[in-house]
DNA sequence: CCCATGTTGCCTGCAAGCTGCTACAATCCT
DNA sequence: AGGATTGTAGCAGCTTGCAGGCAACATGGG
């Protein structure tokens, strides 16, 4: 499975950016980037949910795709889970394929 | 709604301790834990999540109910959604009563 | 060769989560 | 009544994690 880095990577490729381009874009250190871009955060950390939104904007990019690839839970989602904690408890014990069952009910349905 | 000071306090009440009692059971100073319950933390902050951890153990509590109501997403639901981003993003589009009734065909069936 | 690019190790600054007083008010106990 | 226990609150300060910076270095293209 493709990790957060290889992604920025991807994006950053695709927009013709070099690291020394972008960082002062999204306003960090190239350098920093660079360990963004190859995992290599000391203490196998990731980068920050606001590092990432100025990332998806300037990448052009779906930001809760990017959040989700740094293991972040976009805050939309968050926010529902506090709303509903029982439900959302009770969806996260359902395995794989019912999960996969149960929403494909409804992506269909999205407009 | 209840609020998860108020929880720990009626925890803390229903097993009898003081502050000064529960503190060092949690590792923690008693005023801070006067804080806690009174959700007076600084700048609007919320417990750790060690610290609710801890808290769970000692009032035997439901830990997962404690950390929703600190506005913590618990891992283990966490890591349900970063496997299955795609599905859960779907969910949490889905409105209050459609969730509700999608999850009560599931809670039936609870073990 | 130059220069742009990317990599890496070490350093810093800051905020979160707490400590640990202090003082005070309310309530309970006998 | 008075002492002990309890909770509330303010405040200064510490510690640790972590986002990010800096400098030096490696690599590759024209």
């Amino acid at each position: 499975m493709e990790k957060f880095g290889d992604r920025i990577r991807e994006l950053r490729m695709a927009k013709g950016y070099s690291l020394r381009q972008l960082a002062p874009l999204v306003g960090v250190g190239f350098s920093y980037l660079s360990k963004v871009e190859n995992n290599k955060l000391d203490f196998e950390g990731t980068a920050s949910e606001s590092l990432i939104h100025r990332l998806a904007d300037v990448l052009e990019a779906d930001e809760e795709e990017l959040l989700l690839l740094a293991h972040h839970v976009p805050k939309r989602i968050a926010d529902r889970i506090i709303e509903q904690p029982s439900v959302f408890r009770t969806l996260a014990s359902l395995d794989a394929n019912e999960l996969e069952r149960m929403a494909s009910q409804y992506s269909k349905a999205a407009k």
